[in-house]
DNA sequence: CGCGGGTTTGATGATGCTCAAGCCCGGTGG
DNA sequence: CCACCGGGCTTGAGCATCATCAAACCCGCG
């Protein structure tokens, strides 16, 4: 259960182990199944999610009713709305389940009181926001400066685990085209490969 | 000098005078000319920079050449590589001046010294830190939803301060499109009106 | 006066969308 | 066992949007 977590810290800070069981003892585990929402837009995200098992994704939904995917979520992955989750505003989001998953959830005063007990932890929240913060700019970056194949491109080779897993229809909803212009791009590689 | 920088935080905390002139000794006035550089791409962005008198811009270099606008910053804001300032990364971005500006510089150690001295600045940086986040996201979402047009109307309603003063060459490029396009969207947006 | 930048305009073309139909395939019920 | 769905993917035709290339224009400034 904890397994995952485990390597996840350890991958960031050096902690003992008992100092690992103490932080342990703040999430609460969760499974949750295909279809069964996350947060709803309009909501306060009142948890953060570690992905242990499974796969979800947050999402917007645009005044033509089209969604737009801002992330997925796999194993060893988080996944949340963070301004509504450090603000208490309402989440413009909406977080669903794309395959049956478990997750580790964490409140945010589970949260602060974990960054008290240990404080290293503190360090592996702040290297996260960190990561967040380069993953948006980049995708803000190139979407301003490459073209739909280029960014599908990009996705393959910087999500290679996703693109198993998730259906073309989601992933051309990430890169911001339909899902006929993926299918077509996808044509034109496979004709040039 | 520190008058705008005053009403900045006061708009966020209440300081003491005494605290507020605590703040303003780790700041480090500087005048910039324009076409000069504040941060070159592959530099360290070591310190952050409030403007008081003019206007900057952040930008990114693609493949082709072509600059693609991150931000400006007029009176009252902020600019710096965010990322690069917290991890020590070498920066992504250039950082040019548009107007001959004043700014006031704040480096790592002086904010870490700041908000020992002066816990409250440690609310304000939060508060930045957040908006940077909604600003962000929002812009994602924009991206991938929006046409060029109505991102440009809603560039106009969000920054209606900066359209007066930077060129629609700048502004182009910060919504991703070219400065034809963006010609012609004036065009047709006079002519509806 | 003439240079130089930013902007505008025109013609053409590429990219990606929309609407519509067909296809593939796994699941369901007769 | 097979016919019939239904969802996701593919394909096609036509269209809207925006880029590109090229030229003209405007205007402040040396």
């Amino acid at each position: 259960m904890f397994n995952l977590l485990k390597k996840h810290i350890a991958a960031r800070v050096s902690l003992t182990d008992e100092e690992f069981e103490t932080c342990c003892s703040y999430f609460v585990p969760k499974n949750l199944k295909k279809h069964q929402f996350f947060l709803m837009e309009g909501e306060v995200c009142k948890q953060i999610a570690f992905v242990t098992k499974g796969c979800l994704r947050a999402y917007s939904v645009d005044a033509r009713g089209v969604e737009h995917v801002l992330q997925f979520a796999i194993e060893d992955w988080w996944i949340s709305d963070p301004l509504s989750f450090l603000t208490g505003a309402p989440s413009t989001y909406t977080i669903d389940v794309l395959e049956d998953s478990s997750v580790l959830l964490l409140d945010k005063p589970a949260r602060e009181e974990m960054m008290i007990a240990v404080p290293m932890m503190e360090r592996v929240f702040r290297l996260l926001q960190e990561a967040h913060l380069v993953a948006t700019h980049r995708r803000i970056t190139e979407s301003l400066s490459l073209s739909a194949e280029e960014r599908y491109t990009r996705f393959l080779e910087t999500y290679p685990k996703l693109t198993e897993r998730i259906s073309q229809g989601q992933i051309a909803s990430y890169l911001g085209i339909t899902p006929q212009s993926l299918s077509r791009i996808r044509k034109d590689r496979s004709r040039k490969a």
